[in-house]
RNA sequence: GCCGCCGUGGUGGAAUUAGGUAGACACAAGGGACUUAAAAUCCCUCGAUAGAAAUAUCGUGCCGGUUCGAUUCCGGCUGGCGGCACCA
C-alpha cells in the first residue's frame, strides 16, 4: 500500500471538522493548559510559510499537553483591521468588509489544511461588532478613568497611509508599514495614557518568563532612569527646571540649554529675539528624520540678555536654544555639563564656551569623561574628594534641603498615539459636545457600528473618511442633550489585538468580555509564543491594557502571559526576506500539494533552531519526506509482537521518550526530530515490535498527526494517536549497561574503551592501563595523575 | 555610541544546561545493488593533510589566559545580525 498522503490527510481533517476533538471545555475539572499564538492578519496573499513556525510548534506543544491530561485552549481567531486591508478595497473598489471575510475564509481554508488542532468555536474577528463592541468598552473605562485623553500634539504623519503613527511604528524615521517617509504635524489626537503604567510595566517583568532578549528589549524602550530635577533661577526671575541624571556634576554645569519648541521663560527681555525666533522656526520645520539622523553638528542660538544662575556656584551661565535638546523628555532643558557629557562637550567647543572638570580620572581636552564610575570629585565645593555614588546622595540632598529640586524618574516611553485618520478601525466612542466638551456615548450603545460609507478613501488633509458623512457626524450630547459632533478617528489595528486572548476563554459572551469564572479559570495564558517585532508593539499595549483591566477588577491576573517565546524568521532559499517583489516567496499550499502537510510541518520543524533566522531549502524538504515514507512502509502492515516496548530497542525507545519530551519543552523541535528519525533508522536495522511501534506513533503524533493517527489505525491500536496518553520512560531504562569511554593521555585522546556503567574508577583504571594500545604508549613512563569521569573518560598523565 | 545575540564540514545544523570522545540528524556529492533504462528504494563513503592500511598531525572566526582537558569559562580583537539612539 503506498502512502497517499493527501488522501489520508484530508481524511483526518474531515473527522477533526465533525468530531471536534480539540475542543476546549470550560468548567472541567482537569489542570488547563492555555497556549497562544498570535493571531494572523487575513492578507489577500494568504499564509505565507513564516506563519506556520510558531503556529506547529504551539500545536505540538498543545498535542502534547492534551496527552498528558491537560484540558487545552488553543486558539485561532483573525486580527483583520488595518490598513493594508483597506488599501487593497481602495485599489480595487471592493469594501473592505467584503475584503475581509474573503481573506478570513482563505485563511481558514489554508489552516485547516496544516491540520492545526484549534479550537474553531472560539475563533475570533477583531472585526466583528461583537467583538469590538469589548475594544470600545475598554476605551470608555480607560476615558473614564482619565488614561483616554485628547491632546494637541506634534504627530508622526505618513505621508504614504495620510494618518498618524505612534512612536513604536516609525523605523528609523520611517513608516514601519510602508516604509514612507514620516514627518512632523501638530494634531489634535486621542491619547492613552500608558506611561502612567511604565514603572509596572518594567517591574513586572520579573514576575514573567521571557526571554532576556525580550525583557531587555522592553526595558530599553521603556528607559527607565533615575536622576534628579533641579531649579535654576534667570537674572530676570523666572525658574529653569532641568533633570538630569548626574545631579552631582553640577558644579561643571557652565551654560544651559532648552529646546526650541519650548519657551519656558516668561520675562522675555531677549536682545536678539529675531534670531531665536529664527532659529525656532527652522527647527520646527525638521522631521524628526533630520533632527536624529543627519548629520549632527551642533547648532544652537543663545539667548542674549538672560543668563541663569548655577545654584551651586552662584555663577551667572549662558543660556542656548539647541534642537539637541528634545522637548518631549525631562522638563524640555537640561544644564550643560560639557566636562561629562559628550554632546555637550561638542557644543561647547561649536561655541568655545568653558569645559570645568568636576570628576578627576578623564583627560577633558579630547573629550567629555563621561564613564566616571571610580573618578574623584574635584574642583565641585562641598562635593569634593567624594566618589560619584557619594556625591550624588549628598548634592540630592542638599538640593532637597535648599528647595533646589528633588529625586526624579524619568522614562522614555510616551504616551501611545491612538487615533487613526482612516476607515477600516474601531470608532471610538465619543462625541464632541460645544458645551460639554468631549463625552462617552452610553454603554449601551455600544457597539458603535462603523457606518457603510460610500468613499473611504484617504484625505489629504487627514481628515478621517468618515468626517465626510454627514449622518455619521451628527449626534446629540449624551450629557445635555444638545447637538455634538461625533470623533471621525478610528482606533489603531494594535487595540484590537490588545484583548483578544481574554476574548478566547468565552468567545460568546454578549454581557461582558468575559465571564469572570473563564477568566479565574484559563489565565494568565501559560504560553504565549509569538515574533520579536511585536515585542515594543503588541506585547507592550497588551500587557498595559491587561494591567488597567486588572486595575478595574475586570482580570484575576497582573500580566497576561506568563511565559513568551520568539520564533525566527524564516529567509528564502537566497539568505534574503521572502517577499513578494523579490519573487522568492514559498507558498505553504505548494509544499503541501508536492510533499504533504505532516513533511511541511515536520520540515519547519526541523530546519533549525526554532528561536534563531533559517533560510528555507526545497530540496531538504524531501528528507522529510522521505522519513515518513521510510516510516510508511515500515509499518502500514501489521506488525509482529507484543504491545510491549521490545527488549531488542528498550534503550533507545526510553531514551527517545526523554529526549522528545524534553525537546519540545525547550523549543529544540530541531532535534527532537531527529531523535525520531534515527528511531525509524534503528527499526530499520532490527525490527521492531509492535509496542515500539506504538510509542513511536505516540511521540511523532504532536509533530505529524495525519500519518501517525493513520498508521495508529491500521496498526489497530485503541481510539486515536492523539488521545493516547504521552509515553512515560523510566530513568533506569534510559541507561547502557556498558558505555564506550574515552582515554586520554596528556589530555589528548588515544582510544576508547567499553566498560560497564558506574564501575568503580580503580576498575577503570585498571581497565585502561591494561588495554594493549595504551599500555605500549604508557610503556616505560610514571603515572603521576589520574583523573576519572565517571562514565565519561580516563585520563592519564605521564612523566 | 549603548544594549542583546551569533561565528562549528560543500550546506542546514548537533554537542554549550554543569568544561570531558566535536560534527548527531538531514541535504548535497561520490560509489555500489536492483532495473532494458530512468525515477524511486536499499547499502557504503563523506572535516583537512599524509598513508595501501593501522595510524599520526591539524581542525569549532583570530590572539592570549585558566585547566590534566576549552566549541563550552575569562580577557582582548575581528566579522555578522537584531534592537535603541542628541533621552541629558
Amino acid at each position: 500500500m503506498k502512502y497517499e498522503f493527501l488522501e489520508i490527510e484530508s481524511k483526518w481533517q474531515d473527522i477533526w471538522e465533525k468530531e471536534k476533538p480539540f475542543r476546549a471545555i470550560n468548567g472541567s475539572d482537569k489542570p488547563k493548559f492555555f497556549a497562544l499564538i498570535e493571531f494572523p492578519y487575513p492578507s489577500g496573499e494568504g499564509l505565507h510559510v513564516g506563519h506556520p513556525r510558531p503556529f506547529t510548534a504551539m500545536d505540538i506543544v498543545s498535542r502534547k499537553r492534551r496527552k498528558q491530561g491537560y484540558n487545552v485552549l488553543f486558539p485561532i481567531g483573525f486580527d483583520a483591521f488595518g490598513l493594508p486591508t483597506e488599501n487593497y478595497a481602495i485599489k480595487n473598489k471592493m469594501h473592505p468588509a467584503d475584503v475581509t471575510r474573503d481573506n478570513i475564509k482563505r485563511f481558514t481554508e489554508q489552516l485547516k489544511m496544516l491540520g492545526y488542532g484549534f479550537d474553531w468555536d472560539r475563533c475570533v474577528d477583531t472585526t466583528d461588532p461583537d467583538y469590538y463592541k469589548w475594544t470600545q468598552w475598554i476605551f470608555l473605562k480607560m476615558f473614564e478613568q482619565g488614561l483616554a485623553y485628547k491632546a494637541l500634539i506634534p504627530v508622526n504623519w505618513c505621508t504614504s497611509c495620510h494618518c498618524v503613527l505612534a512612536n513604536e511604528e516609525v523605523v528609523e524615521g520611517v513608516c514601519e508599514r510602508c516604509g514612507s517617509e514620516v514627518v512632523r504635524r501638530e494634531k489634535s489626537q486621542w491619547m492613552l495614557r500608558i506611561t502612567q503604567y511604565a514603572q509596572r510595566l518594567v517591574d513586572d517583568l520579573d514576575l514573567v518568563d521571557y526571554p532576556d532578549r525580550v525583557k531587555s528589549q522592553q526595558r530599553n524602550w521603556i528607559g527607565r532612569s533615575v536622576g534628579a530635577e533641579i531649579d535654576f533661577k534667570t537674572t530676570t526671575g523666572d525658574t529653569l527646571r532641568v533633570y538630569t541624571t548626574r545631579p552631582d556634576t553640577i558644579y561643571g554645569a557652565t551654560y544651559m540649554v532648552i529646546s526650541p519648541e519650548h519657551n519656558l521663560l516668561k520675562n522675555w527681555t531677549v536682545e536678539n529675539s529675531d534670531e531665536v525666533k529664527a532659529y525656532q522656526d527652522a527647527a520646527a520645520k525638521k522631521t524628526d528624520f533630520e533632527r536624529t539622523e543627519l548629520v549632527r553638528v551642533k547648532t544652537g542660538v543663545e539667548i542674549k540678555g538672560i543668563c541663569a544662575i548655577n545654584p551651586a556656584t552662584n555663577e551667572e551661565i549662558p543660556i542656548f536654544i539647541s534642537d539637541y535638546v528634545l522637548a518631549s523628555y525631562g522638563t524640555g532643558a537640561i544644564m550643560a555639563v560639557p566636562g561629562h557629557d559628550q554632546r555637550d562637550w561638542e557644543f561647547a567647543k561649536q561655541f568655545d564656551l568653558p569645559i570645568v572638570e568636576v570628576v578627576a580620572g578623564g583627560d577633558i581636552e579630547k573629550e567629555a569623561y563621561e564613564d566616571c564610575d571610580e573618578g574623584i570629585m574635584v574642583n565641585s565645593g562641598i562635593l569634593d574628594g567624594l566618589s560619584v555614588e557619594e556625591a550624588i546622595a549628598k548634592i540630592t540632598d542638599w538640593l532637597r534641603d535648599e528647595n533646589l529640586g528633588e529625586e526624579k524618574v524619568n522614562f522614555k516611553l510616551r504616551d501611545w498615539v491612538f487615533s487613526r485618520q482612516r476607515y477600516w478601525g474601531e470608532p471610538i466612542p465619543i462625541v464632541f459636545c460645544e458645551k460639554c466638551g468631549y463625552v462617552a456615548i452610553p454603554e449601551s450603545e455600544l457597539p458603535l457600528v462603523l457606518p457603510n460609507v460610500e468613499k473611504y478613501e484617504t484625505t489629504e488633509t487627514g481628515e478621517s473618511p468618515l468626517a465626510a458623512m454627514e449622518e455619521w457626524l451628527e449626534a446629540s450630547c449624551p450629557k445635555c442633550g444638545g447637538p455634538a459632533q461625533r470623533e471621525t478617528d478610528t482606533m489603531p489595528q494594535w487595540a484590537g489585538s490588545s484583548w483578544y486572548y481574554l476574548r478566547y476563554t468565552d468567545s460568546d459572551n454578549s454581557d461582558t468580555l468575559a465571564s469572570r469564572e473563564a477568566l479565574e479559570y484559563w489565565t494568565p495564558v501559560d504560553w504565549y509564543n509569538g515574533g520579536m517585532e511585536h515585542t515594543t508593539l503588541h506585547l507592550l499595549y497588551s500587557r498595559f491594557w491587561h494591567k488597567f483591566l486588572y486595575d478595574i477588577g475586570v482580570v484575576p491576573t497582573v500580566e497576561p502571559y506568563a511565559k513568551r517565546t520568539s520564533q525566527g524568521m524564516i529567509l528564502a532559499e537566497d539568505g534574503q526576506k521572502m517577499s513578494k517583489s523579490r519573487g522568492n516567496v514559498i507558498n505553504p499550499d505548494d509544499i503541501i500539494k508536492e510533499f504533504g502537510t505532516d513533511t511541511m510541518r515536520l520540515y519547519i520543524m526541523f530546519i533549525g533552531d526554532f528561536e534563531k533566522t533559517a533560510p528555507w531549502s526545497q530540496r531538504a524538504v524531501r528528507g522529510c519526506k522521505r522519513f515518513l515514507d521510510r516510516l510508511w512502509n515500515l509499518s502500514w502492515e501489521l506488525l509482529d509482537g507484543t504491545d510491549e516496548i521490545s527488549e531488542t530497542h528498550e534503550l533507545a525507545v526510553h531514551k527517545a521518550i526523554k529526549k522528545v519530551g524534553n525537546d519540545i519543552e525547550i523549543l529544540k523541535f530541531n532535534t527532537a526530530i531527529a531523535t525520531l528519525m534515527a528511531l525509524v533508522n534503528d527499526f530499520y536495522d532490527k525490527a521492531p515490535s509492535r509496542g515500539d511501534v506504538k510509542v513511536l506513533l505516540s511521540l511523532l503524533s504532536p509533530f505529524a498527526p495525519h500519518i501517525a493517527e493513520e498508521l495508529w489505525k491500521l496498526q489497530g491500536f485503541e481510539g486515536y494517536a492523539a488521545a493516547s496518553p504521552w509515553p512515560e520512560y523510566e530513568e533506569s531504562k534510559t541507561q547502557e549497561a556498558q558505555r564506550e569511554i574515552a582515554v586520554q593521555i596528556g589530555g589528548k585522546l588515544r582510544g576508547t574503551v567499553v566498560v560497564d556503567m558506574d564501575i568503580e574508577d580503580d576498575t577503570v583504571v585498571e581497565i585502561v592501563t591494561n588495554d594493549e594500545k595504551i599500555k605500549n604508549i604508557i610503556d616505560g613512563k610514571e603515572i603521576v595523575r589520574t583523573i576519572v569521569v565517571k562514565n565519561k573518560l580516563v585520563n592519564l598523565i605521564l612523566k
